[in-house]
DNA sequence: TCCTGACATAGACAAACATCGATGTCCTGC
DNA sequence: GCAGGACATCGATGTTTGTCTATGTCAGGA
């Protein structure tokens, strides 16, 4: 069963990697944020809704470029969602996937050697 | 030569990845990468090595805080090594293991929306 | 030369995962 | 109410992966 209504992102949760040892519990997080993006597909899908018009694509806009089947995708698109990376919104009949604001940023802050600022907008 | 016969190791192949849709090709090099370091072990010798003494630590330093065993940690750090973040030096009966400077850097700046300025200097 | 200690490699095995076809759910139009 | 379309879920399957034990390799000392 998978964790249905995630309490939040895990995204970034703590000081930057190289700056202090991680516990086991920290790593076991963000390996787990990290390997939603880890997969050729996901990477492709994000950086589809990023680049779709109004920043938003529904599963019908994602399934024909990466040439894989509607069920499949909808599948990736469950496992960003529940990592804290896509929002999804339902209007109608159609679902909406949008980036969630910052949630990547957070996640390169923790691999960058040093904090950086996010760009806000 | 190359290190450890690796063709190479784009560690951080290009643009953001908000900034146009990634290729199935940048997909699938990207996601190498990311795979390496999507994993709590792995995180975890990342961040011991680098906030070790010298910003170096031998296998055996590396085995008792992990809780694994010494070929696991073994395989664990060659896939690190071969994705191109960690830097092997063998001397002696030791193998020295250091972060490969703006290699984590690079990777946070193809999932940050912006790019910014490597730290490293 | 042989032995010991540090590390790498090989092989095996179980768990996790990506993908698919089939089916279920829900909304919209007739 | 009924049909059709968009999306989610289910169950199955082949592949990848993390971990172990056993073994190989190589350097340094007795």
């Amino acid at each position: 069963m998978t964790r249905a209504g995630l309490p939040l992102v895990n995204v970034a949760c703590c000081a930057p990697l190289v700056r202090e040892p991680l516990d086991a519990d920290a790593a076991t997080d963000l390996a787990q944020t990290l390997k939603a993006i880890a997969d050729p597909a996901r990477l492709r899908l994000l950086s589809l809704i990023a680049a779709h018009e109004g920043g938003e694509a529904c599963v019908c806009d994602l399934t024909e470029p990466l040439g894989l089947t509607q069920p499949t995708v909808s599948h990736h698109l469950k496992v960003l969602v529940d990592a804290g990376l896509l929002h999804r919104d339902k209007r109608g009949v159609w679902a909406y996937f949008t980036l969630v604001p910052g949630a990547l940023d957070s996640l390169a802050n923790v691999l960058s050697s040093r904090g950086m600022a996010v760009p806000a907008g």
